[in-house]
Formats: C-alpha cells, structure tokens, sequence
DNA sequence: TCGATACCCATCAAAACCCATTGTATCCCG
DNA sequence: CGGGATACAATGGGTTTTGATGGGTATCGA
C-alpha cells in the first residue's frame, strides 16, 4: 500500500497581509494527481517545530492504517483508550483547508501559530507528505542535515530576504 | 466497511439563550456528503465526559457494527446480555435532532446536561463521528492529549474568552 | 392559553471569488 | 544565437457570498 506519486522539492512563498499563501505548483500538481480534490490537511508535525501537510488521498490511507491498529486489539481495554487518543489527533488536531483556482490556501490562523509561521512559509516535499516551515526556525535548528540548510538559505537569499 | 466522508478539524460555537447552537459547517458538508438527511444523532460518550454524535449514514454502520460483534461472541452465555446492553445504549440512549435552513439544532436540555455543556459546544472530528464537549472540561481532562489543548485553548482565546 | 419549538429576517465578520499586475522561464522566429 | 512574444506561477486588491449569531413572530400540542 503506497502512493504513486511523491511530493518532493522546496519552495519559499509569501504569506500576505490576509494570510493567504500560494501552495507551489508543483505540489499541486502531485495532489492533483493522486486524485481530484483540490484540498490539504494542515498538522502539527510529530517531531520537528513546524507542519505537516498532505492531501485526502494520504488522509483516507492514514485512516484505514488506524482503524486496522484497532481492530488488532479490540479486546484490549487500554488499547480503547490510545485509539481514542490516536484519532483524536489524527482528526480534530488538524484542519483541512481548500486552495482556490489560483493555488491558494488562507492559512488558519490556528496552525500558522502552531507552526510558528510569519510572512515567509518554507515547503519542503517528503514523499508522501510534505511539511511547512518558518524558514528561520529550520536554519536553527540543530537535528536538520547542513545541505538542507544551504538550500533554505539560497532560496531566503534569492528573495532578497537575506537575514 | 469505511465511510468515504470523515469528519475532521474543530469548531467552538455559542449556545444561545433559546439553547440553539450552529453545527459548524465543514461537518454540515460531510454529512450531506454521506447522506441527504439534515440530522445528527446525539449521545453520551463511552469513554470521555462529552457527547458523541454522528449522522444517519453512521448509525447505519453502528447497527451493523453491533450485529457483527454478537456473531463473534454468541458462544459466551453472557455476551446475549451485553448485546442487550450496548443496543440500549447505542439507541434508547440516544436523541436525533434536525438542523434548520441556518445549520442550526435546538440542543437537547438532557443531553446538555449529560454533556455537561453550558454556553460555549466544542465541536471535534474524530472521523466516523464527532464530539461535542464544554470546551472547559476538555481542558480539565487529563487523557487528552496536550497539543490538543493548545488547540481548544486557541480556540477560547481566538473567541476572547481568555479563561 | 401557555410554553416551547419551528420559521423568518437582519447583521456582522470572515471566507471565497474574481480580476489585475508582475516577474520569470519558455518558446518561436528571424 | 538573440529578441521579443507567450504562458504560467505568485501575489495584491476589491467585491461577493457564506457562516455564525441575535431577535422577532407564527405555529403546534398540552
């Protein structure tokens, strides 16, 4: 059970005076490829400071993945509880948001704080999600590989942005 | 067996002094998806200090949920008994309310009460179903997760409800 | 007739939509 | 191979539509 097509590459977008940003076409492209809703979910990522994002296609895969740990320990009383939990992130923790015909989201307010995003969001594809980042947090922090770093700093510098 | 439609994100929406209360509308959407019928189905939550509710497409499912687990336990005298019980539960106990043209339902005084729920409903997808709790009581509750929280937490300030 | 529910309408803010501009990469043709 | 014409992505701004909510009125059953 995989997908077909992969998010992959980085993009440096604006977030405007609304909170509107565009999603990079070439994201869009693999979305729309998977299949024909022209939505994301927006997330908390699980381990890094920023977010995580992916389409209905890996949204629908990730259900089936929980409903399968469940069905393997339904007897199990505990196991009640952390499937409550599970779904409980993986639902009401994120938000599902649609992108226009011009390829723009309105970022929720929401997750832009949870994600410590400003005016300047970072997409970085992964393939089968993608993640968004506030380009400074990930200069600063220390688990990211240096070239990664190199290449964020390219694209802030190529905007002008230099900081 | 899986609805193709799952409710999703969170919502924190006023009761009025009439006690109506607007069913945010990204889960209006999916039900209408699921079905045509504008209702929901309101109960108690198994596991947590709130309500659960569901629209009509699922207490199909649940019924058939119910069948299947009778099946797999007919050996055991008493599992005839806990049969009983949990259709009880899954359907006396329960209250179907209409919404109106405005995404609107006259929120139940017993089920207020059962949910413990005053002027301010929560509203979390969780998938198949959703749940409705008093935004305080989740806050207070110490098996949900944190990042949860901060996002119930958001939502009451976002409403300058600071508390 | 009283109480409660279902309808109807008004309002305000937020979200979705449409259109215009710009910069850049691409393509075509001389 | 160079110059300009094209196409598309990203972005800014204004306008329309929708969602949440408050309040009044009609309606139905006890």
């Amino acid at each position: 059970m995989a997908l077909e097509h992969l998010f992959q590459g980085s993009a440096l977008n604006a977030v405007d005076a609304k909170g509107r940003v565009s999603i990079p076409a070439f994201l869009r492209s693999v979305i729309e490829r998977r299949g024909d809703a022209r939505m994301i979910t927006l997330a908390k990522h699980e381990n890094f400071p920023c977010l995580s994002a992916y389409d209905p296609a890996y949204a629908a895969l990730k259900h089936v993945k929980l409903e399968r740990l469940l069905e393997k320990e339904e007897t199990d009383p505990a196991a009640q509880l952390a499937h409550q939990q599970r779904n409980l992130m993986a639902f009401a923790a994120t938000e599902e948001v649609p992108y226009d015909s011009s390829g723009r989201i309105l970022f929720p307010l929401m997750m832009r704080r949870k994600g410590g995003i400003g005016d300047l969001a970072l997409f970085l594809g992964t393939g089968e999600t993608f993640q968004i980042w506030n380009p400074q947090v990930l200069l600063d922090q220390p688990d990211i590989p240096d070239d990664l770093k190199d290449i964020v700093q390219f694209r802030l510098d190529e905007r002008g942005a230099g900081a």
